[in-house]
DNA sequence: CGGAATCCCGTTTGATACTG
DNA sequence: CAGTATCAAACGGGATTCCG
């Protein structure tokens, strides 16, 4: 397989041909919609956030806001102190995605109670 | 962590806390939102499926497929004859996804225009 | 405190070949 | 036609360590 072109396109992630499949994209880490359940109700730090998610790794955290912030769905403020000092909040096109839970949510529940008649 | 019965259930990789989760885990691959999609106009054939999604593998069709199957999103009638016939379709619980889907179309749409608006 | 860098692993997806 | 089997690559995410 001498000069075999692989090219690394900068879209080689997934093509998303439409729009339901970006907003999948936008949310659909690991954590991403409980950091967003979170900010719902207002700004948090990010050592705020690692205790309320619970056994995420920061690491892992940095990179789901550094997604959610390139997506547009939260800004990072930054303060220039000692002890350094962040704040996480959701943009206003970040808030605008609380229906989508609340759809998400309510199928959920819906698909709970179906699964518990009997189908067998 | 509370409850340490963990399972070692073949469908729970991740362990879901929230419905949200449980939601975007139904509906989380890569090709399931477009299944989900084209099943929302009709049955549909697994050739026809794999025409209309373009480029997906037959292997990870037919896992696509047997997740939401697992789900309770989609029904399989298999025709025993030949040529065989398969057709899939949505389930009632299934077709319930329709208003998720449309939040997060709407969504999409918000966020681009957005976008439009402030950055380029 | 809030990361960045590095290493590592399990899962998901794809390519290809084969089958009832 | 509608799969299954196998291999390999891509990706997400965790653990650890170091840094401003």
């Amino acid at each position: 397989m001498a000069a075999s072109s692989v090219k690394h396109n900068k879209q080689s992630k997934k093509s998303v041909g439409c729009p339901v499949e970006f907003t999948l994209e936008a949310i659909g880490g690991r954590w991403k919609v409980l950091i967003i359940h979170h900010l719902l109700e207002g700004t948090k730090r990010f050592g705020e956030l690692t205790r309320l998610l619970g056994g995420i790794s920061a690491r892992t955290l940095t990179r789901q806001l550094r997604e959610l912030e390139a997506s547009g769905i939260i800004d990072r403020k930054v303060h220039q102190q000692v002890p350094p000092k962040l704040e996480y909040s959701l943009t206003t096109i970040g808030r605008k995605l609380e229906p989508v839970l609340l759809a998400m949510h309510d199928w959920a529940e819906e698909s709970l109670k179906s699964s518990r008649r009997s189908k067998k």
